[in-house]
RNA sequence: GGCCGCGUGGUCAAGUGGUUAAGACGUUGCCCUCUCAAGGCGAAGUCAGGGGUUCAAUUCCCCUCGCGGCUACCA
């Protein structure tokens, strides 16, 4: 038996957690969970002036939020740890040491100020920008020099000429880099913290990762740390560059893209298991036609072999008919429990309620239920329930009520609600019925302008879930505002 | 600029040296229905462009173009 599948996420507690890296790390989830696998959580926080705590907390709220959890990482332990880059400074510390006494990596002293004007020399001359290597070979006496100068330096791994960097990626097959194309980078910054590129080596190998699954942005990446990887005599990884997730406009998601954060599309009231479903898809496909999957069903279809290499465009309306599926399949409760949010911050109730009222409310909302892909719709759907007083949504609409018949039917309807002992959705309906027997009418010339009174819209649930929720009293008080309104008499 | 990656309908995508190039979302027509939603049945719409290789290229090779990433003491 092969050994153990160990993948990880390490996100930068930078920011809100985005879109793109819940995608990642689901995909690392997928895989851990389908091969029986470990899924470690690290936390990458050596940029110290963008990492925060809040971010770390949201990280980690979004993904207990989408079901994703870790076997190992922070707030769980494990035999690797710690699992916060900061609090690993001193095994870093160790494999520089041995890198400095090998040769392999040196102190470089030029400063900011120094770099950008290299910087700028070489781009003048339209050559690549990149380090030239002018601190690889200080003689003592320099070294003394910068020293009294006061001069922090930063370590540089020494990358070898001439050699070709080939691996082969999961998704994309072989890559390769010349080594001839990357300047000496630094692994460790001047206030002794490591970059990226090195941290991430040294924890993947120590924490005996085997997959390494993360967005193509590191891609480019990739060389770099093979060199590391190389110059450490540890044992590479499988890599596997899942391509970026795109706006509309085919660039990466971004802010003007609108919510590009989980915690985003957890507010608007969209489920983790919509979620979950839609991102899979982004970039993946299962061998069947299936669109609509469960945990399971994804655990079980999941295959790094049908992983797409080119970039997705994160398709909103794909994301709110998946959505929708999974608030069909809510229970009344759970769908009420969905709503309430949305129902107060609609100023529709307080999250008080009791009894009677309360009782009305989970009736109103459970006639959005069907109509909805996501919870913020819900107050739009219901908002008919609330105001009496409202104007036609559209001309249409109150042409609908200058029909000739339509007196005549109100005035019918109007007589039968008022006559009837107690209402309910099949009084209603026997109400409608006899109306349409007494006058030959078709169902559009009874329902519609009964419809447009009482709601000033042509669309919308069923009338007969919205007249006894309405209630008698403001039903006939809507029907004969909205008659006013249009001018047309009872007669 | 250099290096690397990517390019199948509007979107997600399956797929192959010979196919009527799946399926889904969206759009649209019809059915159902008081309407909307849902559901059912249809329709339109695609292999970025140009060269090769080949009896045959969407598929293999090259170029161009487009998009993206890296080229940071960010990750």
């Amino acid at each position: 038996m092969d050994k153990e599948i160990r993948v990880r996420f390490a996100p930068s507690p930078t920011g809100p957690f985005h879109i793109g890296g819940a995608r990642s790390a689901l995909f690392n989830w997928l895989l851990a969970r389908k091969m029986g696998g470990k899924m470690v959580l690290r936390i990458e926080d050596t940029d110290v002036e963008r990492s925060t705590p809040e971010s770390e907390e949201n990280i980690k709220a979004a993904l207990k939020w989408l079901g994703l959890d870790w076997d190992e990482g922070i707030d769980v332990g494990g035999p690797y740890g710690p699992y916060r880059q900061m609090e690993r400074l001193d095994i870093y510390k160790k494999y520089t040491d041995k890198l400095l006494a090998e040769g392999k990596a040196y102190y470089c002293y030029c400063t900011p100020q120094e770099l950008d004007a290299e910087r700028e020399a070489l781009t003048a001359k339209s050559m690549m920008p990149r380090y030239m290597g002018k601190c690889r070979n200080l003689s003592p006496e320099q070294i003394e020099a910068y020293k009294a100068e006061g001069r922090k330096p930063s370590i540089r791994f020494r990358v070898p000429e001439g050699e070709k960097l080939t691996f082969v990626d999961m998704v994309r097959g072989e890559v390769s880099f010349e080594s001839d194309g990357i300047g000496d980078f630094v692994i460790v910054k001047s206030d002794g913290i490591p970059t990226y590129n090195y941290a991430v080596v040294i924890d993947d190998s120590l924490m005996h990762i085997t997959h390494v699954i993360r967005a193509e942005e590191h891609l480019s990446n990739t060389p770099r740390q093979l060199l590391i990887y190389d110059a450490l005599n540890f044992e590479r990884p499988q890599f596997g560059h899942i391509s970026l997730i795109l706006g509309k406009d085919k660039k990466k998601m971004s802010k003007r893209h609108g919510a590009t954060s989980v915690d985003q599309y957890r507010q608007m009231g969209y489920l983790p298991e919509g979620l979950v479903n839609f991102l899979a898809l982004l970039g993946w496909a299962p061998s069947s036609e299936q669109e609509i999957f469960t945990e399971e069903e994804l655990i079980k279809a999941f295959s790094m072999e049908h992983v797409a290499k080119n970039p997705a465009v994160f398709d909103v309306d794909k994301l709110n008919w998946i959505n929708q599926h999974y608030m069909r399949k809510l229970t009344a409760e759970e769908f009420f429990a969905a709503a309430k949010p949305h129902m107060i911050s609609a100023g529709y109730m307080t999250g008080t309620e009791q009894g009677e009222k309360l009782a009305w409310l989970e009736k109103v909302v459970a006639t959005a239920k069907e109509q909805v892909s996501f919870g913020a719709e819900i107050p739009r759907v219901v908002g008919m329930y609330f105001a009496d007083d409202f104007d036609f949504e559209t001309t249409e609409a109150e042409a609908v009520l200058k029909e000739d018949s339509v007196p005549m039917v109100m005035k019918m309807f109007i007589d039968e609600l008022q006559a009837a002992p107690i209402i309910d959705g099949s009084v209603v309906k026997g109400i409608f019925k006899s109306i349409q027997k007494a006058t030959k009418f078709g169902g559009k010339l009874v329902y519609m302008p009964v419809r447009v009174a009482l709601t000033g819209n042509q669309h919308g649930p069923e009338l007969v879930e919205i007249i006894p929720l309405l209630g008698v009293e403001r039903s006939i008080k809507r029907i004969k505002n909205s008659l006013e309104k249009a001018g047309i008499s009872l007669a």
